[in-house]
DNA sequence: CATATTGTAAAAAACTTGCAAAAATCCGGC
DNA sequence: GCCGGATTTTTGCAAGTTTTTTACAATATG
């Protein structure tokens, strides 16, 4: 069980992030200044902090500077794309910054790097009737192993990871292709089409038309 | 039996070294200072003490000096990558240092090069029907001496140390051959068709289409 | 209904891996 | 240093997979 402090003194932005990061199988806390996040630390094992940088009581810095020694890893989320300040924060110790306004999936790429980094990461999803081992690259639905390729692995492990989520065209291009969206080929389409096929999931991955697609879970 | 000393202030962390180093079959047991840490070795015998630098009561390098006379391999943890400290360390007489934050495989690559320069190591990994000696560089099937090169054989380690794990090419030729990986030759391939003829393993070593490989051990 | 967008199957292209044999390299003994 | 065997790397295909493209049908949307 893996447990996220955030802190930000927004809250609609720190409820948002709870929000994303529950639905993920995380734990979250919310803090919305300097103080209660010090408090909470002092009381609970956190396995990461999502740290805002401008916040009352102290800073993001300060807290920064008290977190540091209890060796949890930190991830700067900052309005400022300023290079002073992410240079100052990763001097300081943070594991990676993000700069806002992000995107959720981003957010949740960049907490599995760290957590994956710290020897933490989750290696399993569950999914509906699917299990995803991301160590062994392995999918295996109702106890069977379904053969994907490293497209259709990549791809589902997004759609896993962003559950109710339209995600834009050029978001699951950028991600599984890691190059820009030219929106002239169906070569996305076609990737999409035989995930849809392989897993049986033709009414779980809709299409949102001129948006993208979105793996539909329902409520328990 | 291998005892490790852990010295590091920051709990979490001494922790997660731990339970990784646990896992690996080490015995391990965590010191939050120096004074603690000198007390311990008192009155145990450790094969191995990884030490953070900056310590409460005492620093590492008083440390260092109080257990260089009993013999005691050291590796240093620092959170600072300041060639200063590594020199002054090595000078000091540790073995080798690791900057954190760190990776543990990292960790268990340097912890098992110091033991073996000091005969001490696990040496045997015990993997299906396959038992394997560090130290002598054997490997012995089914009560049957297997002849493996060095190649051969590194590769063996690299796979029963992370079973179930889709190693990337770039990841195996990296640690094997200490190079970067240029995708042009068939040089891996021909290392893991061999590998898989002497040992029988075909079905054992999977290929993981446009990965690398895998070495798949069935649950017990 | 017109148009842009998406679905689909099949073909083509691109890429990856297996394998065997040749070539190069390494290394200990003389 | 040189030789000969062992090891490692390269080479050259063949076979196999994956990915992209193509061309058209189907569908959504205003």
């Amino acid at each position: 069980m893996i447990k996220i402090l955030i802190v930000d003194d927004e809250e609609p932005i720190a409820n948002l992030i709870r929000m994303n990061l529950t639905r993920q199988g995380y734990v979250c806390t919310c803090a919305y200044d300097g103080q209660q996040a010090a408090d909470l630390l002092e009381k609970n094992p956190f396995d990461l902090v999502l740290l805002d940088i401008m916040l009352p009581k102290f800073d993001g810095y300060d807290l920064l500077a008290y977190i540091r020694p209890m060796g949890i890893p930190v991830i700067f989320l900052t309005a400022k794309s300023d290079l002073n300040d992410r240079v100052k924060g990763l001097k300081l110790g943070a594991e990676d910054y993000i700069v806002k306004p992000f995107e959720i999936v981003e957010l949740l790429a960049r907490i599995e790097v760290v957590l994956r980094r710290y020897n933490k990461s989750q290696g399993l999803i569950q999914c509906l009737d699917v299990l995803i081992d991301l160590d062994a690259r392995e999918v295996i639905q109702n106890g069977q192993r379904v053969d994907l390729t490293r497209k259709e692995f990549d791809l589902l492990v997004l759609f896993v990871q962003n559950p109710n989520t339209a995600l834009f065209r050029e978001t699951l291009f950028e991600r599984v292709w890691e190059t820009d969206y030219i929106g002239e080929t169906r070569t996305l389409d076609s990737h999409v089409q035989r995930l849809r096929r392989k897993l049986g999931w033709q009414d779980r991955i809709k299409t949102v038309h001129k948006i993208g697609y979105r793996l539909d879970i329902p409520e328990e």
